[in-house]
DNA sequence: CGGCAGTTTGAATATTATCAAGGGATGTGG
DNA sequence: CCACATCCCTTGATAATATTCAAACTGCCG
């Protein structure tokens, strides 16, 4: 834990709406979400938006800053978020003496990317009702998973314009197949809470399957 | 490079259209494809398929079969495939005595979240002829750098399914944008040979912007 | 000369986006 | 306490975009 603290430098608090990384910047910090919820997104120059995926406590954020040669992503805060931020100058450092801490950097970051692949073949190839189920089974699952569900019901801060740009598709068609959905006694969405009313049928709509979820390690 | 070579448990060899990795299949390998086209991929129960990014010589795969617990992905090779593998129970030791290979395991799985994240920019908010665009100055910048480029031509083992696949669109309205595209001038398929007839103009289509890239560590 | 895999085309249909406008809650300043 | 501003959600109408279906065409290989 000791050399854990000696990479940390430091907490970053975010209020919601605002810019932890901003787009085309590139890093030098490593980012451990701590709580809140946050979002990374690429965004073309007219400003279409696409969101990549929703951080949710335990999430890291900003390897690709560091490492990629790809264009880079921007990460927002949706409500007020609290960061553990780690010197990426010393990551090399960090895979030279701490072998396990490093292990779990590569770990977090393949998890990651095994999400933007799901969430690819829904952008690519799910229709719009199938898209809303799952991301709604999605985050509702990794809310569980992390202990923040409260039955059926879990804590939803994002609007339908962070839905619409999740999924690939118009505001306007987003509340449509949302309302649709919620007609279906599928879900019901008020005062900032997201309650799945029939998890199984949302399920089988989004053809969403879980493989068996690991531990996350500590970082 | 002694040590490289203990945790290289030999050469795998793929013929076109074979597969190295099957979908759902938890793996214990990594892999380094050394020569030839193959690309990762996801399927829904009812066969649509969504192709999540191609792999050139260079690239990375099977890390996320290690550590995820999303959902997993198959690999198939586009034209005969030589891939060198790892043993990934060997991949925690490798962290622990190896720091500088474990390194660059990192870098390339993180260069490879950067891919993903672009094709998800690409299908969930381009028009259909711009993911067209973005696919055909990708792929001939990423073999550019790779020295596989002549002048403007390069060898082009795809087919307008592959494409479809990867840009979450049908295979008739591929076709047709590719077709316009050429009809525009952009670009030339023929004989398995892609040939850029006007760069500049598709990338503006694409609005494909190369970050600086940066030297690929071996592995 | 088939036969096959991949490409091309047109027509009809479905899905999704865009445009325009209204509604409801919440908050702020006068 | 009211007026009004803002943000988000909702709805209907219309248009654009992409899919599906069906069929023909091409080049290549045996």
């Amino acid at each position: 834990m000791s050399f854990i603290e000696s990479y940390r430098c430091g907490v970053e608090m975010v209020k919601a709406g605002g810019t932890l990384i901003r787009e085309h910047q590139s890093g030098g910090r490593l980012y451990t979400l701590y709580s809140g919820w946050a979002f990374r997104y690429k965004t073309l120059s007219d400003g279409r938006r696409q969101i990549l995926n929703f951080l949710l406590p335990g999430d890291l954020v900003g390897l690709q800053q560091e490492f990629s040669d790809a264009a880079l992503h921007g990460v927002e805060a949706v409500t007020d978020c609290a960061f553990c931020a780690f010197d990426a100058d010393g990551l090399w450092s960090m895979f030279r003496e701490h072998a396990r801490l490093a292990y779990g950097v590569t770990w977090l970051a393949a998890r990651g990317e095994g999400m933007v692949d799901d969430n690819l073949l829904t952008a690519g190839r799910r229709s719009a009702i199938e898209r809303v189920a799952v991301l709604l089974v999605h985050l509702y699952r990794r809310l569980d998973r992390l202990g923040l569900a409260e039955g059926a019901s879990v804590d939803f801060p994002i609007n339908q314009q962070h839905i619409a740009d999740a999924l690939g598709l118009s505001l306007v068609h987003t509340n449509k197949t949302l309302r649709r959905l919620s007609e279906m006694g599928m879900h019901e969405i008020s005062g900032g809470r997201l309650r799945l009313l029939n998890p199984r049928a949302l399920a089988r709509i989004a053809e969403y399957y879980d493989a068996i979820p690991r531990p996350v390690p500590l970082l």
